[in-house]
DNA sequence: AAAACATTTAGGTTATCATCGAAATATGAA
DNA sequence: TTCATATTTCGATGATAACCTAAATGTTTT
């Protein structure tokens, strides 16, 4: 007789390692047809539908159909959550090249976790928001002060038009990299959001790596007090 | 080429069912020697042993030789805050009998978490310390003000014994029933020892469910303010 | 030294499941 | 309607790994 949640079946998801590439090229929450992610996995239509079917059965993932694709995406933030958790006591890649490690380098830099910031960049900047009492963290969630709030509308986020009701507006969420923690939830996706507005970061094709921008760099050092090496890309 | 770290690894040491009860077996923070794991988990003694040389290949366990005993436990806390975190997005366990149902009621209630508190009692009483500023999170960590330090010295613990060269002081770890951080660490750990040593609860044979006695009752109620519902055993 | 106990290693069996190609289904374009 | 594209279903194959019994190793007790 058991009580506790059946975490194998979850881990079983995950374990393949076709899947686990399926669901890391997922983690930027971006939504990619079951064709491309079988050329990222490198297998055949057939097998990556076999596998899309048996996470979307367990609520890792969710499918959403345009025309004749069929788009996949993480499920939530909470699958995000748990994916950068392992990585935590995961065993670290290999390096086998110098390529990889510079991308290595790239990624611990700066990369997106779902849709908000993480790395040293996200890390920072959630420190620097909590430093400068901006966001404050309250029953396991960051609520903004008032004097945040004001600072978020100066900064092109209206923090009233959160909504709550689908996302947890803000929370903690555990960096493998760092073993810190950056912000997530609704005000972690708007941060990340407005950062590439502002132009301040761009995308990497290949990675979850994102890169600061000249202006980028400048601007998180003067509005945050950030320090960051500019990363060569 | 992949930079992220190998989670697929570590999933597949969690996948398999026999492995997910000896590890939930040990979430406890307890050391169990290798016929006894193999009583919990139904199988043959040289199954058991196979499992336990691949869980602490992967670091997930670490043995202690005892006599002719081999002494099995979670390597360290985070992997503890892994399986935790695995069980948030988990589905809940089929509940077949009114007995589970009552110890899955009990379970959630209060109940340890490697060597920390967690469950509803857990949970609130990290709130209560957070609520009287006894402990404040600070950069992913919880720290003690000064005000706290006398509070917990007549608690009965004394923050200057910790040993925070071997492990980390304080911090939130998520709760998988209550989807809310419960406090862990050296400091969590020294919490919930005191509330055993006052007799405030009493453990469960079966399960990691914990009992708050009707001292414990009071006394959380008085000292913390937390109202809970004595659980019936 | 011998017997008892705890655990691991070795060898063989079986079940599961990832994989592929081919065929089927579904949608959009011509 | 017909063709092209995207995806899923089906059936077969092969590899992995969990499992057991029996034997071997190591440790304590008598």
């Amino acid at each position: 007789m058991n009580v506790y949640p059946n975490i194998s079946y979850i881990a079983k998801l995950i374990a393949d390692s076709t899947r686990a590439i399926i669901l890391e090229s997922l983690m930027n929450g971006q939504s990619l047809p079951a064709s491309e992610l079988a050329y990222m996995a490198k297998v055949s239509h057939s097998t990556v539908s076999a596998h899309l079917s048996k996470l979307v059965d367990g609520n890792l993932l969710v499918v959403e159909q345009h025309g004749r694709h069929r788009y996949y995406r993480l499920a939530n933030e909470e699958v995000a959550e748990v994916l950068e958790k392992l990585g935590t006591i995961a065993p670290a890649v290999e390096v086998r090249s110098l390529r990889q490690s510079s991308q290595l380098k790239q990624v611990r830099h700066a990369r997106t976790c779902y849709d908000h910031l993480a790395g040293e960049l996200g890390v920072k900047v959630t420190q620097a928001l909590i430093d400068k009492e901006v966001i404050i963290l309250k029953e396991g969630e960051f609520i903004v002060s008032d004097k945040g709030e004001k600072w978020f509308l100066s900064f092109g986020i209206n923090i009233k038009e959160a909504n709550i009701k689908r996302r947890i507006f803000a929370k903690p969420c555990l960096d493998w990299s760092e073993r810190r923690y950056h912000i997530a939830g609704w005000l972690g996706s708007a941060i990340a959001t407005r950062f590439f507005e502002l132009e301040w970061l761009t995308k990497s094709e290949k990675t979850r790596a994102v890169y600061l921008t000249e202006k980028g760099s400048k601007a998180v050092q003067e509005q945050l007090g950030i320090g960051l090496e500019k990363e060569l890309v």
